[in-house]
Formats: C-alpha cells, sequence, structure tokens
DNA sequence: TTCCCTGCAAAGGATTTGCATACAA
DNA sequence: TTGTATGCAAATCCTTTGCAGGGAA
C-alpha cells in the first residue's frame, strides 16, 4: 500500500532503529535490505521472492533463514504482516504503514486489493460482544472476481 | 455444531453414498468412519486428531495419508470445512452440516465458537462491490478473549 | 473384471534450528 | 569485547505422491 504513505523511507528507518535499540537488539543489512524491498514494493511478497529482490538489487550474501528470521521479527514487533492466502503454500508480506486494513482477493488474477470498513470491524466488535467474547484482533479474506477478470 | 443437526446420522449416509455413487465413486470403511467420527465430535479435529480417534473408536487399520485423501475429498465436496487458525501449523476440519458460519477463537483457551451475522455477510459483499469485486466467498476469523478467561 | 481406494514408505515444500563465524555497538 | 545476527546445511513438520495390493460394484 505504497501510495498511501505519510512517512518517508528515512524517517522509517530511523524509528526502526530505535525499535531495535530500545530491545537490545542490533541493526544489519539484511534487516535494513528486506525492510527497503518492503519498502518499495507494491505487491505482497513471499518470504522467497523477497531473497530473490534483495540479492537482484542489493547483491548481499544471504541465506533464506535469515529472510525467516527478519520477517518473524518483523511480524512480532507488528511491522509487518504476513497473509496466507487460501490454496497458497506460503504466506506473503506486506509492511505494516498504514492503519488496520483488510485484503480482497481475486481468485483469477490473485490480484489483492486492500480495504477497510469501519462499519464491517464495528460489526465484527459487536458480533463478538454477543458471544461473550472481548475482540483482539481479526483475520478476514474476501475472495472474488475483480472488475478486470469479469 | 452438533446440536443444530437437523439430519440423522443415517440419513447424512445415505445421502453421503449417493453422492459417490454420482461421482462414479465407491464407499469404504474408511470414509465412514472418518464421517462418522467427525459426525460424533463437537469440536474441530486436525487431521491426526481425526486418525487417532478413528482407530480408537473403530480399530481398523488406517494412514494419515488416507485421512487427508478423505478429507480433501470431502472439502472439495463442501462436505467439511477446513479452517487454519493463526499460529497454527494444521487445519482443524468440522462436518459442514450447518449452513455458513464463521469462528471466533480464544486466544487464552482455544475454544472455536461458531456464529454467522446476516448484517455482517452483507457488508462484506457491499464492500467488495465497491471495490469492483464479485464475492465469492471469505475467510474470516476473530480472535478474542471469551467470557470464561476474563 | 474393472476401477477405485488404501497402506506404506518415500518424496516434497515451507519453515526452523544448530553451529561456527561475522558483525554491531 | 560481548552478545547479537548470519550463512549454511541439516532437521522438522505437515501434507502429498508412487506403487502394489485389496476392495467395491
Amino acid at each position: 500500500m505504497k501510495k498511501d504513505l505519510t512517512i518517508s523511507y528515512d524517517e522509517f528507518m530511523l524509528k526502526f532503529k530505535d525499535t531495535m535499540k530500545s530491545l537490545g537488539l542490533n541493526n544489519s543489512v539484511q534487516r535494513e535490505y528486506v525492510l527497503k524491498v518492503l519498502f518499495k514494493s507494491d505487491t505482497h511478497l513471499s518470504a522467497d521472492a523477497l531473497l530473490f529482490e534483495v540479492k537482484k538489487e542489493y547483491e548481499v550474501t544471504m541465506g533464506i533463514a535469515t529472510v525467516y528470521r527478519i520477517l518473524n521479527l518483523l511480524e512480532e514487533l507488528h511491522i509487518v504482516n504476513g497473509i496466507l492466502i487460501d490454496g497458497n503454500e506460503s504466506k506473503v508480506y506486506e509492511l505494516n504503514l498504514v492503519s488496520h486494513h483488510d485484503h480482497m482477493v481475486c481468485t483469477q488474477c490473485n490480484k489483492i486489493v486492500e480495504f477497510y470498513d469501519a462499519e464491517l470491524e464495528k460489526l465484527q466488535e459487536n458480533v463478538a460482544l454477543s458471544n461473550g467474547f472481548t475482540l483482539k484482533s481479526h483475520n478476514m479474506l474476501l475472495y472474488g472476481i475483480c472488475n478486470e477478470c469479469q
């Protein structure tokens, strides 16, 4: 969701380095490159694809294990979101720069569209409440056919 | 979702055998036992757990490969639903006896509650439409803390 | 008899882990 | 210097597949 960014890459990295420091963690070129690729990408990337992109752009040695370690760390810190689309074997990742949103997938062309609907969010909370649940999060994927594919 | 059944096991099996026949497929004790365990269960079961239950109840030789083959077949026919809960490695399955519903998971005790909300469904459709999508299906899991765990 | 179905074991694919080395602070 | 991060390869875990034998109709 590149378009709605209100933060520059530099600002973002400064904040990231702060976060690392406050956790007693180091920075590394690998982490920086992963973030950079995610920042520049306008699609959702799998760990494999991410590794491929990093290697293509930055000529650095990097193993797939590192990619997973980085993505898991970033996901725990809510810096990235990983989503698993029905029928796929592996997760795809995106930077969590904008506020919460959900995804809609075209089952024909696999396009992923992001959306946010306040009413929908509110309704989920109410439904949870009426079942005695305090809602903490959700996971919603809509599957359909997009405009171009009809 | 055992409680809301409007169909008996025998009726269900008759219908299932019909389906098999109309597809040119056979019946088998393994398929019957898998269905029986799912029918009697009031929880969602993984492939592993399902195999364990079948073996415990019916003393039949059965391999995990068969469980997966059966579950995949049943899922394609929409006779079972498989759902993947965040943080879990494997899907859990339930019989698709009642009409469409979604799930709410307690992140503390892992309880799964089923629910259906017409307004929510309608809203999803509208949101899809306003993004140019014709909604075909969705995948929604709500995560929270249940009554007993608060 | 003719396919379909199963068990077993091996293969697959994505992700994780162990370990020695390299790097950040 | 000290602890953290990485690369590589091996290990895991879940799921699928190949093949030969068994079963349903």
